[in-house]
DNA sequence: GACCCTAGCTAAACCGGTTTATCTCCGGCT
DNA sequence: AGCCGGAGATAAACCGGTTTAGCTAGGGTC
């Protein structure tokens, strides 16, 4: 009960191996009576190419890749790279090939490996790093790739990305009008590229603003929280730089008495039902239409256009429970 | 700047292609001067396989496969299935290639493709069906196979699974213990055999035990509560089928300005961050764990060896906030 | 009628491995 | 000496496609 292979729709059909590739594949050669006997003998003996011999010959491999670099226990709480990836597939009909490393080393091995091997199409670069070395090297290998959530254009690749400055911006803006004058932030990575751009309009808006870092994860998001809040000046207001940070911290506000929002306003970057549910100020940005873009980017790339940039509208913010005026001096 | 193949290799060392293969795969058939010699020559043109060209001649083609069946839209909030992505991963030294489709047909055609073209070694069976055709088909196909979450022995496939069964009556017996008489019950979908079995185990030991059907989305879970809570004698305690639905129930309950725990109980099935943070007595099992134990099942079962039946750790419930004794009548 | 061109097809090489058949050489046994 | 066996290596077939070179028949041109 084996598949049937090109070799077999060849005798069935009377014709050669090649003339069979040929009217398969819809290209000149084959006239157009023989191409439509072998069209008919290959859907009656359901027929279907194996992609693993068709990539061995420099053809598509049917799969894009995506590796992540992080320690896979955290990795199960970031319902961001989750709403991405499913963002992706709904605009990919080939398959995806993802794999967690715990280095930037095997992560470049690892996209070197799969196009030697033919075993991806295209690829998607995520946690761009401020001077990433993945930007040089996927033109050099003629890989076709796509920066999801960079900062504008980088080099010479495609990149679907948001405006992390404005967006920033924004928020202060927001924060700002309600009267806040100390506000603070809790940082991602310093390594991302993305951080260093929203420390940067944070700074540029914000005078005196204080700034702690953190790694995403609710212990992080505590720790900085309690930090801030023991100052001789402690904020009125602090703009976490994700939903799970934020909510760590409005719990540590709660056990220490802080009242959210008539003493302490909270701001989460990125939304999700934490948020929703935990009646979090946030600001959204639909991820799963960003992953949708990407991969609408990524099979264009594949496809032979020319790598273009294409920006995401800017994040909304959305006011719940946790914002609020300034506390009277 | 081509990457080395088995043909330079053989050029370099002066053997003979077949030599290098049986060398690099550490077979007899090569004196121990000539396999270091190869291997020799194989690190110092940093060689590496294409895994594309092996899988051609039937060997391994170094990834497992996984495919979802959903609206790519819900997944991505149900931070289950990509706890156990991440478990799964931390346990394979392989690619994972996922695919979203949205109904029963496609999977079963895609496991059945991907087999044939030799793109995975192994897959992994979620969601299972009362009378899953998947279930006969893997061993038809002689494609290794790991039921994950299923309800214990599935045909000649290995499995890893919790009890279900055991699970929610030891949740019940918690909710008798607190005096609760009227305990309802917001099941996922009713197609799968885990439900099937929640809803057994639930039927024998509450008697006039009220049942609604949800699908696992915040919006079901909201409308199964309102429908509860609206009867002439709503239930004191609620347990629900997955988190999302939970939260979203207590959400509706202080809408409606019934206390929580002091009029109604809730149990979550399946613990998260949202459970942590909503503060709701959940029923924890650790899925990062569970997905790593399935990847090794898988591969075992992909290294020959017989399938076996894996039993995780009976789920523990976690009391939180949400659930205390019943109201006094 | 000789010549050329092209459409339509076939045979064969190729991709990068694995596997099998075959060949040679050397040592041990009778 | 003659025979057998096994170790060590090679050449060639194979996996299932794509691609290229080459062949054939038919039609148009001068």
């Amino acid at each position: 009960m084996k598949r049937p292979t090109i070799k077999d729709i060849a005798a069935a059909a009377g014709v050669s191996k090649g003339a069979v590739s040929l009217a398969l594949n819809g290209r000149s050669g084959v006239s157009e009576s023989t191409r439509s006997r072998v069209l008919e003998v290959a859907s009656t003996l359901g027929y279907r190419p194996s992609v693993t011999a068709r990539a061995l010959s420099s053809a598509s491999a049917d799969a894009v890749g995506l590796v992540l670099v992080r320690p896979p226990r955290a990795l199960g709480d970031e319902a961001f790279f989750f709403q991405l990836i499913a963002g992706m597939q709904s605009e990919m009909s080939c398959a995806l090939l993802l794999q967690v490393v715990s280095s930037r080393e095997e992560e470049i091995e690892l996209y070197q490996r799969w196009w030697a091997e033919h075993r991806v199409d295209g690829v998607f670069l995520v946690d761009l790093l401020v001077s990433d070395p993945r930007v040089e090297l996927m033109p050099s290998l003629g890989l076709p790739a796509v920066v999801v959530g960079g900062a504008g254009h980088h080099g010479a690749l495609a990149s679907v990305w948001a405006d992390d400055y404005a967006a920033m911006t924004s928020v202060v803006e927001h924060l700002k009008a309600l009267g806040h004058k100390r506000i603070a932030r809790v940082a991602g990575l310093a390594s991302l590229l993305h951080t260093v751009r929203r420390d940067s309009a944070f700074a540029s808006s914000v005078v005196d603003g204080v700034v702690v870092a953190g790694d995403y994860t609710a212990e992080s998001g505590a720790r900085a929280t309690r930090k801030l809040l023991g100052m001789a000046e402690p904020p009125t207001a602090i703009v976490y730089d994700n939903d799970v940070m934020a909510v760590a911290g409005a719990e540590v506000a709660a056990a220490l008495g802080v009242a959210v929002p008539s003493e302490l306003s909270i701001v989460a970057w990125d939304d999700s039902v934490l948020c929703q549910h935990g009646r979090l100020t946030a600001l959204s940005r639909d991820t799963f239409a960003f992953g949708a873009r990407a991969a609408r980017a990524l099979v264009a790339v594949i496809g032979g256009a020319s790598p273009t940039d294409v920006e995401d509208v800017l994040p909304e913010l959305v006011v719940r429970g946790s914002s609020g005026p300034a506390p009277a001096v």
